[in-house]
Formats: structure tokens, C-alpha cells, sequence
DNA sequence: CAGTGGTCTAGACCACACG
DNA sequence: GTGTGGTCTAGACCACTGA
């Protein structure tokens, strides 16, 4: 009967982790394999999605575990808001991780982008976003000196750039224009994120705007599925 | 120095891929994995970001080809237009394949999703889209058989529900809300686009209302990377 | 140190397209 | 039939964790 293991595999395995307690560790991937009549390489390609989805964490050295319920992050799209707003307003807190501040020289691509001359200084601030000791989100901001730099970032830094800018309030900021992809995870946004290369990831791809209409940042942007919700209101042309 | 066989192989291939004419042949895998010096695993696992991102496109039974210029569908999330609509603003024409109309009877999840009775008759509508022979586009829609049924879309149905709603103008339809996911793709779904189990795709689910704030019908749309640009402006809360 | 997940290999067999 | 991509296997070795 053995026509179909993958798909066998899916349903086995959702069953398996469902009856299992949260924070139960899963037997070890060769002993799963064996249990289950697959090979390795198939039971761990059947677990990607389950991952991507939250249902289970799988930690290096240590072993596969099962989550419980994932407190899922809700955001509306048309209005712009830091991760760690969006998550207070479903009471959970978050926290930052792997926090790194660049300094760096604007090439080509990024004075076109941020509308500086060639060579000027940038700022990056790249972090990890937590919840539960999961990373579920990878942050990198870029954006000139002359509107943050460094020594902005030493006193009462939370994390979020949007709420630094926010609290600061100048300059002034109206939008941001965002977009929407999906990805798999390379190499470098897998390891920050503890997940394997190629996992997929919802990707922004952002530009916030001045009331002067100047860019004042641009932010790419990675979410682990199944622990954000994002959602938008169209109307109908 | 094969310490990281992993980059290497994208770079090489993202090399190999450029320096080749738009509609060539790639080597067959076992030919191109010998080549630069990997395993098949390996080399397909390093292939399958770039079929996603519209770089290249496989054929079971022919050959993996190179694809040239991909033309982005570009679509702003603010409004909500059918794929033929915005594919049409960049003047590009697409087609529907596999069209496949269905007769269902409401379970309780699906009443509730619509609003109607358990039990109630429901139309559903998948297809695929197609752009120069390639499917970019998975869409399912349900909705009340009141509201549609199979009698409609006999005459002059393009394969746009919403285009058809539209055309009809009743009942009037004001918005949609639309959730935005990451998804890897299921058996079914990756069939349907040709693309291998486990791709990475962007899924939207999405109810459509009318004026009377009814639910009209209900939509999965699964995304190939590469062919779409969703964007949003998003407000400064 | 032993045991876990992460990566990669070599090879088998299947499904499919095309001559 | 031949050759292609699609799936799956068995096993090796590495990187990491924790006792």
C-alpha cells in the first residue's frame, strides 16, 4: 500500500502530534523514520510544513517538540504599525534578539533607493523578533544617518525603529509602501530564524514615507507563517 | 573547498542560468549534478527557488528550460480586481485552463463561512491561470448556488467569478477581506501549477460582501512567486 | 561523551513526453 | 524505447546540546 508515503505521512504525523501533550518531545527523527515506515530524508521533508506552521519546534542537539496553541500575531495591513504594537493589542509581549546596529556607505542601488548621494552613511538595524524564546520574525531596517544614527539608538532602543521614529516624532511620517511577497529562507534569514534553508517566509518589502514625501527608511521584512495574521480590506473597483 | 556545497551551487547555477539564452535547455539533472560536482538531491533542492521566482521552468518528461524575461503582474492590494483585470493593465493576456465547475451541498464549516443553511447548494469554480503556457495561478471559488449557479457561467464566462458578479451588477459588491498567508504547496495545488510538492507559494483567502454586508463568496488564490507584485500603502496609525 | 537534528551522497524506481 | 524530471531510500558525516 506503500503508493503514497508522503501523503500517508502527512496525515500520520498530524495525527501523532495531535495527541500528543504540548512540550512532549517526539521520538528521535531515525526512530520516527523506522516507526513509520519511511526514510529519513521523507519524514524530515513531511515535518517542513509542520514547522512553518508552529506545530512543532525542532531544536538542534536537542530534539522535535510539539506546540501548543500558537498566540498568533493579528495585524491589518492598511495601517502601519511595529510588530511589538500589532502583538500588545492581543496581550502578548515579545521580545528583541541577535540586535545589530551597522554603519555603513551608500552604493548605487541604496542612495537610488533612499534618495541620498552616493557614498553618504547609512544606518542598519537588523533583530530577531521573540515570543516564547521562538523567533518568528527578522527585522532589517536601513536608513541615513542624518535621521538615525547610532548614538539615537543607546537610550530607551525597544527594538522597533518605526517606534523610535514614532516617539521621536520628526520627521514626520504618512506611509509606507509595502511589498508583498513569499520566499524560501536563505541561508543567513534561516539560521537567525532557526529554521532550515529553503522554509517558506512571508516577505515586506517596505519604503516609509515623509509628509515631505522624502524615504526615511526601507525595511525588508520575514514572518514565520502560522504565527502572524495578515489581513487587508479591499473594495471593489 | 566543498565546505558549503549549498551556496556555491546558487551561485554557480545563477551564473549558469544567466549566461544562457532565453528558451534554452539546461543539462539533464544527473549530467548537471555530475557536472558541478553534487549530488541530484542537492542540485534539485538548489534548483527549486529558482522555478518559484520564474527563473527557470521544468518539464517532467522534457527538460528544465530557461525563462527570460518574466512579466510581473503587478497588482495594488487596496482594490480588488480579478487577475485578468490587472494582467490587462500591463498588457498582458492570460488564459484559464482546468476549469472545473462543482455542485456541493453546505457542511457546517462552509455554512458558516457563507451564512446560509447547512445543507444549502453551493457552486464552486477552480482554475488555472495561465501566462505564455505557464501556470502562475490556482483560484477556488465558492459560493451560494442562489447566488451562482452552474446555468450562469454557461454563456460568456471568462473565468473571472468576480469579473462575472461584476458584469451581472447584482448583487452589488462592495469589498472583500482578504488574509494573506505563506503557504508550501499541498499535492493537489502543486499539481494544478506544475510545480513541485513543498514549493513555496502566496496564498490569500478572502470573503467577498455585498451592500447588504452579506457574504457573497468565498476564495482560496494561490500565487506563483516571481509572476505577481502585490503592494499596499499603508497609513501611519 | 552519547544523542539529537542538519546536510549531502549514490542510487533505485516511477511517471511522463516524444520519436 | 529512450531520456527526462519526480520520489524515495539507506547511509554517511557534520554541528550542536547537554549530561
Amino acid at each position: 500500500m506503500g503508493h503514497l508515503p508522503f501523503q500517508r505521512l502527512q496525515v500520520e504525523l498530524t495525527n501523532l502530534i495531535a495527541s500528543l501533550p504540548t512540550e512532549s518531545r517526539l521520538p528521535s527523527e531515525p526512530v520516527l523514520a523506522r516507526e513509520l515506515g519511511v526514510s529519513r530524508s521523507t519524514l524530515r521533508e513531511a515535518m517542513r510544513s509542520f514547522e512553518t506552521q508552529g506545530l512543532i519546534r525542532r531544536k538542534q542537539g536537542v530534539g522535535t517538540f510539539v506546540i501548543g496553541e500558537v498566540p498568533v500575531i493579528d495585524s491589518g495591513m492598511e495601517v502601519l504599525e511595529s510588530i511589538e504594537t500589532s502583538a500588545g493589542r492581543i496581550g502578548l509581549s515579545v521580545s528583541t534578539d541577535s540586535l545589530k546596529v551597522e554603519r555603513l556607505s551608500a552604493d548605487a542601488e541604496w542612495a537610488g533607493v533612499l534618495d541620498v548621494p552616493i557614498g553618504n552613511a547609512l544606518t542598519r538595524v537588523s533583530r530577531v523578533i521573540l515570543t516564547d524564546e521562538r523567533p518568528v520574525a527578522y527585522l532589517v531596517d536601513t536608513l541615513p544617518e542624518s535621521i538615525l544614527s547610532q548614538e539615537d539608538l543607546i537610550t530607551g532602543f525597544t527594538g522597533s525603529v518605526l517606534d523610535l521614529l514614532l516617539r521621536r516624532g520628526s520627521p514626520r511620517l504618512v506611509s509606507s509602501r509595502t511589498e508583498i511577497k513569499a520566499v524560501n529562507a536563505t541561508a543567513e534569514v534561516a539560521h537567525m530564524l532557526e529554521i532550515q534553508r529553503g522554509d517558506v517566509l512571508l516577505n515586506f518589502t517596505a519604503s516609509l514615507y515623509s509628509t515631505a514625501g522624502r524615504v526615511i527608511d526601507h525595511s525588508f521584512s520575514y514572518f514565520l507563517p502560522g504565527y502572524f495574521s495578515f489581513h487587508v480590506n479591499r473594495r471593489v473597483g
